[in-house]
DNA sequence: GTCTATAAAATGATAGAC
DNA sequence: GTCTATCATTTTATAGAC
């Protein structure tokens, strides 16, 4: 499914929210009405209010979702792999292409339409994403600080490996010939690489 | 400017696609309405469609703007550069993170709008993304060839790659300290040790 | 080219019956 | 919880005067 198991409503609320994804991701908040989720779902456009006080709710939800899931998978992934700087480099990008091979349309709806809810909505998912862009942030520093990895300047290193993974979500489905384990051991070694790691060759 | 000089139109049809740019930036195409526009011009709503016969066609103009300088940045980078793969795709890497940078409204709405337009008045944009595309990959393909690159799978390097630059449109601007040239420099580094290129240390 | 005025449709949201 | 019906606004776009 579109969304992640187990943190997603069930019942009517559960199948509002997979319809406003796949509607927000193909033509954004403001080019999806009510009338065009209701439709989606089979119900009146009125039923929606019964679940959610407004639209704008439907998308802070979704978006909250996808920094959860984010958080979550970068949390495990740094907490699982060793000390060693490259291991939590490469578990790192791993979990980020993860999230965003697995659920592509929730990555760009929560990337993409944050603009389209109040800044007090957004806020707890922006914290959620500064949390995971920490973690990455700290695996670079650690190793640049070690020698095992040498970069022009980690800011940049950092805005470039996290590039990576976010794009994943744009190109990343079923009219493409990768697996996402094959893009997510590719992305690990570019990602070492980028980093100056010494280790990995193509 | 935020458009590039010379190819955009002058007068009030400039000062339209000047507005409908900033505004289709921060709120997307259909969050943006034509009053909205015509209010940050400084006209009346009704005079837009004197140099405009839809909405529509505004953003169809800025999306083959940004497409047009995209492939022509590219292909002189190209043209100008040795034939070396390595100084190609040092060339057509730091070309296209100056186009990011340079306009990072302008790519934002001509990569993140797209589907907005009808597909007949995105095609011919398309193609030009296509072409840019082409020479990155060219580049790649004689680099492998000749035993200067070194990547696990040429497609996903091409991806990884036109990503990084890409993304520069997102948070490159007044509120962080590089200038285009430190990330242009930083991200030729980057895409050449991507390639798996020998020579690059950081 | 620019304006005022307005048409025709779509939008987010509510009231009230069942 | 779901529906029918509807309200109040906003939307894109046009008509016609200047």
């Amino acid at each position: 499914m579109d969304l992640p198991e187990g943190v997603t409503p069930a019942g009517t609320r559960g199948r509002i929210l997979h319809a406003a994804l796949k509607l927000f991701a193909e033509y954004g908040f403001f080019g999806a009405s009510i009338r065009d989720i209701a439709r989606e779902v089979g119900i009146n456009s009125a039923t929606l209010y019964a679940h959610y006080p407004a639209k704008e709710h439907i998308l802070a939800e979704l978006i909250q979702l996808g920094h959860e899931e984010l958080r979550q998978r970068m949390r495990e992934a740094a907490a699982d792999a060793g000390p060693d700087p490259a291991d939590q480099l490469a578990a790192l990008v791993r979990a980020q292409v993860l999230v965003h091979t697995d659920y592509p349309l929730l990555a760009l709806v929560a990337n993409h339409e944050l603009h389209a809810i109040s800044p007090d909505r957004a806020a707890p998912a922006l914290a959620l994403r500064e949390e995971a862009r920490q973690l990455l942030l700290t695996a670079l520093d650690r190793g640049v600080a070690q020698g095992a990895f040498d970069v022009p300047d980690v800011g940049l290193a950092g805005i470039a490996i996290g590039s990576l993974g976010l794009r994943v979500a744009n190109w990343f489905g079923p009219d493409q010939p990768y697996t996402r384990d094959q893009v997510a051991d590719a992305y690990v070694g570019f990602a070492l690489r980028l980093a100056g790691s010494p280790l990995p060759r193509g």
